[in-house]
DNA sequence: GCGATTCCATACGGGCGAGTATGGATTGCG
DNA sequence: CGCAATCCATACTCGCCCGTATGGAATCGC
């Protein structure tokens, strides 16, 4: 803890500043975004903040943004690059299931839904991979109400998993244990 | 908006104010509870709270306490009073998707988990829940391990819609959409 | 009805963190 | 090299809200 990646990074950008907040939100959630103490973690003072950002809102707004960008690209991708439909959406939870980093920001952001700002974002990240859900799984031979119906279950049992299990630390899964539940929810969700 | 529930109640206990205090967060989150806030809303001043409670993370634990006693009780004993096991999860899904006040408290204490005392106070409700689905699903016919994973999967989809539809209001389903997806849902998630 | 207890009002102290003002250091550029 | 733009430090102000101190009003017990 408490490294800094490079001891002398002499001059900061508006990018370190939005990066080092989203890792500050991963770990310790939105509320703790202070700027003096964002400033202290970054070794340099406030006076550096409000040369780059207008204000505190400021920097949660580009830093949300940024993390709205740079989110998912490759996962996608990656999971339409295969050829055969039904073995896509196994193949989406597997990998989901072992991601870990980018659960972190979303599991910070999904209990933070206090914040006005980051409603939004949260609310078009969902929508846009509930979609994403909805396609494979009418591509995979379910019919259309049912596909999106499907889709907007999958999504929620992985919201709620994030919660149940990243925040609250709740069930403690071991390793197997979890693997079990990953293909658990392959052969409920996925239509055989 | 606004109103007082009696416009006179001349003295308060200090259940008034945990209840006041639900009904605050269970409307504008727990964020905003803030004593002198809750004390004009009540039409008293600080001077009151402060003869109930020694600080403000004292209602809160009330409040929090409160809330988990009252919760419940009756939903699971009317489900249990359900002599065929296999009608008892349809009907459970049923009901509970059509409450509304103790979703709202839920969905509450659910953006607000950021605060280190709701942690412990959800995380045992969710277990109790989760383990009373794990016997139901028992009960239903599911052998042990796959009965579990069901009931983490239920829940895990019951937090996970609440925290997309109730707090972000996401796909604004209609009232025919929402029973669609709860026939889904028992269709997908209960077994034949 | 009268003192003691319970409940509440008023006024103040104080911390914490956002935002401002201003001058100094560093870097790019001609 | 030297000036301008860029980046940062220091030293404030200010608002919000928790908590305290103390006196006054309402209510209970005898």
């Amino acid at each position: 803890m408490n490294v800094r990646q490079k001891p002398e990074r002499t001059r900061l950008s508006a990018e370190d500043w939005e990066d080092a907040a989203l890792n500050l939100i991963a770990e310790q959630g939105v509320g703790a975004l202070a700027v003096e103490a964002l400033a202290r973690q970054l070794g340099v003072t406030k006076g550096s903040f409000y040369w780059h950002f207008r204000t505190r809102e400021a920097l949660l707004q580009a830093a949300l943004e940024r993390w709205e960008q740079y989110g998912e690209r490759e996962i996608i991708s990656q999971i339409e690059a295969i050829p055969d439909p039904r073995e896509r959406l196994p193949e989406l939870f597997r990998r989901v299931a072992h991601e870990l980093h980018p659960h972190r920001v979303y599991a910070a952001l999904l209990k933070a839904l206090d914040h006005p700002l980051v409603v939004p974002v949260m609310a078009r990240v969902s929508k846009r991979r509930t979609e994403f859900l909805h396609t494979a799984y009418s591509e995979a031979g379910l019919e259309a109400e049912e596909a999106l119906n499907r889709a907007r279950l999958t999504y929620a049992a992985y919201v709620g998993f994030l919660q149940l299990n990243f925040t609250l630390g709740l069930p403690r899964l071991s390793h197997e244990e979890f693997d079990a539940y990953v293909e658990h929810m392959i052969a409920t969700l996925i239509p055989a």
